[in-house]
DNA sequence: AACTCTCCCAACCGCGAGCAT
DNA sequence: CATGCTCGCGGTTGGGAGAGT
């Protein structure tokens, strides 16, 4: 299939974009709407190719797009989209209101994919790099498990945000004739509006069965993992089945998890270093404390409460302390995580200054390769449940 | 002040998917 | 089914800005 010509026409201007082409091809979308990117250059008096047009508009001119420095949250949320989806930057961008594709890429690749290496990460496959250590026991295979299942979620959301774009299409075309019959709205956001309210509630599954039995196992003050292949008719991934721990039976969660399909509960931070306040999360060093209940985004709806885990008697791990095998331990009957795994997450991977790996804080560098282990599921635990925590309504686009 | 280096990000390039014919 | 076209995505680049010497 031969590739169109496009920026290959002589005449046609390449480089930065001048304000005066801005506000030409702002002038021409909010009248007309895009249309054809391909013909859109003429139309508008631009010496422009339609790609040239579409990427201006789709990462600097819409006006539904948020500038700036990224917040802890964002930034939280890349990192663990980004292990569950990899380099899919247009549906990362999907769970981040009114950033692009590209800023988030760019972001990344700037600033977080060092960060994690810096801290023994691998950007790519988001393990500890020296994971190989790990392959001699049995632990590797809940990983293997993790990451099929991530693997398999991340084809679930391809077709989800295939079916956002499609529906993104449509709505863009009812405005279209909404514009053409006066109608003259800044179209990104009308566009948004509706494409966001055209949207089901944007929650996985999978990780709703995941938290829900995360919560229901708090509330029993067991974790015995969740047993991904039970939970609803939709989720028939073949090798989805994931136990946590080989002592506790495995458990059979509704996807509902706590009751209802709108449960609402806080990530509470109860016991934290610092702030005990609700939803707030540190960061350290850039960033100032932001709550995860925001303005912007990302409301604790469809959250998880740790709190009860983190009551349990049994519970040993304090995240003032150091990080020791034993608080860690998943081969239990209790899964360890929750307030470790939020907390933990945040200090691990969203500190630039606050840069603790394990085998620093342990006291014990000996097991920092399981501890790295321990991490990598509680890391995992944890991108799964941001995915989740995200906003019922947050829009797409 | 001048130069070099590094970082950052807007923009480009090429590929693949999807659709129309 | 084959072909051609358009669009969107992800990787990469190049130039400007800022930091360092």
């Amino acid at each position: 299939m031969g590739r169109s010509p496009c920026c290959d026409k002589v005449g046609l201007k390449k480089g930065p974009w001048t304000p005066e082409e801005d506000q030409k091809l702002l002038a021409y979308i909010e009248e007309h709407g895009h249309g054809s990117w391909r013909a859109l250059p003429a139309k508008a008096g631009l010496q422009r190719c339609g790609k040239s047009c579409r990427l201006r508009w789709s990462n600097y001119l819409r006006p539904d797009i948020k500038r700036g420095k990224f917040s802890l949250q964002e930034e939280q949320t890349i990192i663990q989209l980004h292990a569950l989806l990899g380099n899919r930057w247009s549906a990362i961008a999907t769970h981040l209101p009114k950033r692009t594709d590209n800023e988030i890429k760019n972001y990344w690749n700037t600033h977080l994919k060092k960060r994690l290496a810096k801290m023994g990460i691998d950007p790519v496959t988001h393990k500890p790099k020296n994971d190989a250590l790990l392959s001699s026991d049995g632990q590797t295979k809940d990983a293997a498990n993790l990451s099929h299942m991530a693997q398999w979620e991340s084809a679930r959301l391809e077709a989800e945000a295939r079916l956002v774009r499609e529906s993104k299409l449509r709505s863009h075309s009812f405005q279209h004739q909404i514009s053409s019959t006066g109608y003259v709205s800044s179209s990104g956001s009308a566009s948004t509006s509706a494409s966001a309210s055209a949207q089901p509630q944007r929650s996985l599954d999978v990780l709703k069965a995941w938290n829900g039995g995360w919560s229901k196992s708090s509330e029993g003050n067991t974790v015995g993992g969740p047993n991904i292949a039970g939970i609803g008719g939709d989720l028939e991934s073949p090798t989805s089945s994931l136990t946590f721990s080989e002592n506790a039976p495995p458990q059979i969660i509704n996807s509902s998890g706590t009751g209802g399909q709108n449960s609402i509960s806080l990530i509470e931070l109860v016991g934290t270093s610092g702030s005990s306040e609700t939803g707030i999360i540190k960061e350290e060093g850039e960033h100032d404390w932001k709550t995860l209940g925001n303005s912007d985004h990302h409301m604790p709806e469809n959250s998880v409460s740790f709190t009860s885990s983190l009551h349990h008697p049994d519970m040993s791990i304090s995240m003032e302390g150091p990080w020791t095998p034993e608080s860690l331990k998943l081969n239990s009957s209790h899964l360890h995580i929750g307030n470790v795994m939020e907390e933990g997450f945040t200090n691990l991977l969203l500190s630039d200054t606050g840069v603790r790996t394990l085998s620093e804080s342990g006291k014990d560098s000996d097991n920092s390769g399981s501890d790295y282990y321990e991490d990598n599921k509680n890391y995992w635990n944890s991108i799964l449940n941001l995915v989740n925590s995200s906003p019922a309504d947050s829009p797409i686009f």
